[in-house]
DNA sequence: AGCACGCCGACT
DNA sequence: GTCGGCGTGCTC
């Protein structure tokens, strides 16, 4: 072959490119894809990524010359290329966005990376995915510590998300001496240098075992041969910012291209996931263990004062439990606060020692005989346990108005179980809902039938793309006539099976005095959704006080 | 995204 | 007259 002499380039703007790039001379030994080059772009300086050379370019305009290649190899492995393009597509970003978002924020900026050349390919394969449904918390280890252990020993790399600090305090518990030795963990709040020093230790091959949150999943591991998603269904792997990636099945996409084996871990699958091994895309282990039982409590004939709790049958649970010596534990959504239900129960039980625990406490008061609190109490799931446990309002939970409201409520019933000797109970008014039946069965199977067969009927995933476009500004008039204007591009872009809704505010209406209109896509092939709403946005730019971005699923 | 170009209103 | 607002086009 000749000496390649155009450079592709992407860069971290929201055109798709590449971009074709004349190398001089005094570069061609250094070029390589998956280098970071400085380029000038549009008149100015810019970081971009090499994604392919060639012997010539189509582009027909006069082209511009590498101004330089920056590190002494390739910070990315064609591995990282073809994750980028996937994650493009994927989350409706450029491939440029998408390799900033891989990178730490030091090497954003042309700053030397002081990477060593990859070795050479050799994937661990087949590619796999298992999902080890572990209805407690320690069984899990008897199949994953072997796993890591073995998939270390064969000289391949392994990476573990998990989705908070407290999991991440357990799982480094677990992985005791192996994490003692080579652990390196991924935080968000460490400083630029701190986080790119990490980063590097996984990219030049010195840190095979990489523990981390969210963007851990874009930890440089070599050699990658396992991937350990733990607690899959948390929604923490959800990134919060634009692009709205899910790190789940972002270590899908990065498994599958690397040839290795994915393994998540729960309590309480994503019914995504469920599906899947329904599908026979992932195969499906059960460790089975004795979990409290659950039951309805239904309020439908009990009139209670406004913002009251404790029902007259409630009342009679707790009294037994208390009768025998036993705890109880009273689980209320953060917002409403625990103080009020403290103050309720005291009142009702005034002999009981009543303790309140949110976000805020310090300690979990381990001698009260009633504990009030909220999700907060999961940092302890693996220690605390209760006789009885109370979901005070289960409808508040199951009705919250987006897909994944039910199965966010039997993830939380999951992890009350775990927390429980004897019996969980739900307060509810819809005690005849089907699926909040399903919820309390004793076979979880019921749940996800239920909540597949529901989700299969309205059209939602996984059985189809939800994408929703965001146009946000600090003018209300603004942004829902933006909302209107994206809306009149987009809609007639729609084909047979992709529906557009109309316009409307989205469920965060007001964020730090934005507001914020959304504008919905739905259809079966997410590939065509995400190529209408990238074409639209391609036609439509918004005026200048709103930003948009996008949310698939 | 970020920049240049170009067209209209209100100021020394 | 001309300064500067922002709509529009373009980036190898």
């Amino acid at each position: 072959m000749t000496r390649p002499l155009i450079a592709q380039v992407v860069v971290g703007v929201p055109v798709e490119g590449p971009f074709d790039y004349l190398i001089p001379d005094e570069l061609s030994a250094k070029v390589a894809a998956g280098q970071r080059v400085l380029v000038r772009f549009a008149g100015r300086k810019r970081v971009g990524v090499i994604v392919r050379l060639l012997a010539n370019t189509e582009h027909t305009g006069k082209l511009s010359v590498l101004m330089n290649v920056l590190d002494a190899a390739p910070v990315f492995s064609p591995e990282f290329i073809r994750l980028a393009d996937v994650f493009a597509r994927r989350f409706a970003c450029t491939t440029g966005e998408a390799f900033e978002l891989f990178l730490p924020a030091y090497l954003r900026e042309a700053k030397i990376a002081a990477v060593t050349p990859h070795g050479p390919r050799a994937p661990q394969g087949p590619f796999s995915v298992d999902m080890i449904f572990d209805r407690g918390q320690t069984k899990r280890w008897d199949i994953l510590l072997p796993r890591i252990t073995a998939t270390l020993r064969e000289g391949y790399g392994v990476l573990v998300l998990v989705p908070d600090s407290a999991r991440l305090a357990d799982v480094l518990a677990k992985l005791g001496p192996l994490a003692k030795a080579e652990e390196r963990v991924f935080l968000a709040q460490d400083t630029p240098k701190k986080e790119y020093d990490r980063w590097l230790k996984a990219r030049n091959g010195q840190a095979r075992l990489v523990v981390g949150f969210v963007s851990a999943v874009f930890a440089p591991v070599q050699r990658l041969g396992l991937v350990v998603v733990i607690d899959e269904e948390s929604a923490a792997y959800k990134n919060d910012q634009s692009p709205f990636y899910h790190a789940r099945d972002v270590a899908f996409a990065r498994a599958a291209i690397e040839g290795c084996a994915l393994v998540c871990v729960s309590s309480a699958p994503s019914a995504e996931m469920w599906h899947k091994a329904g599908a026979g895309e992932a195969s499906l282990t059960r460790l089975d263990e004795a979990l409290a039982p659950v039951k309805l409590l239904d309020l439908t004939n009990f009139k209670m004062k406004k913002g009251t709790y404790v029902s007259p049958g409630l009342r009679q649970l707790i009294e037994t439990t208390l009768k025998n010596g036993h705890k109880a534990l009273c689980y209320i959504q953060a917002a409403r606060g625990v103080a009020g239900v403290v103050a309720e129960i005291k009142k009702i039980f005034s002999s009981a020692r009543v303790e309140g625990y949110d976000k805020a406490s310090a300690a979990l008061g381990t001698d009260a005989d009633i504990l009030v609190v909220t999700q907060a109490v999961f940092r302890h799931r693996a220690s605390f346990k209760a006789a009885l446990t109370v979901v005070l309002d289960i409808d508040w939970e199951f009705h919250k108005h987006h897909y994944q409201a039910a199965q966010g409520a039997f993830a939380l019933v999951q992890y009350l179980r775990q927390m429980t000797q004897e019996q969980v109970v739900l307060q509810t008014r819809n005690a005849a809902d089907p699926l909040l039946q399903a919820l309390a069965a004793p076979d979880p199977a019921a749940f996800y039938d239920r909540e597949l067969a529901q989700r299969r009927a309205m059209e939602l995933p996984p059985f189809a793309t939800h994408v929703t476009i965001i146009l946000r500004s600090a003018d209300f008039e603004l942004a829902c006539g933006e909302a209107k204007r994206l809306y009149d591009i987009l809609d007639p872009l729609r084909s047979g099976d992709v529906m557009v809704l109309e316009p409307q505010e989205d469920r965060a209406a007001i964020v730090r005095g934005k507001f914020r209109f959304c504008v919905t896509l739905q259809g079966p092939d997410r590939d065509v959704v995400v190529g209408i709403v990238k074409g639209a946005l391609k036609a439509f730019r918004p005026r200048k006080g709103t930003v948009v971005t996008v949310n698939v699923d």
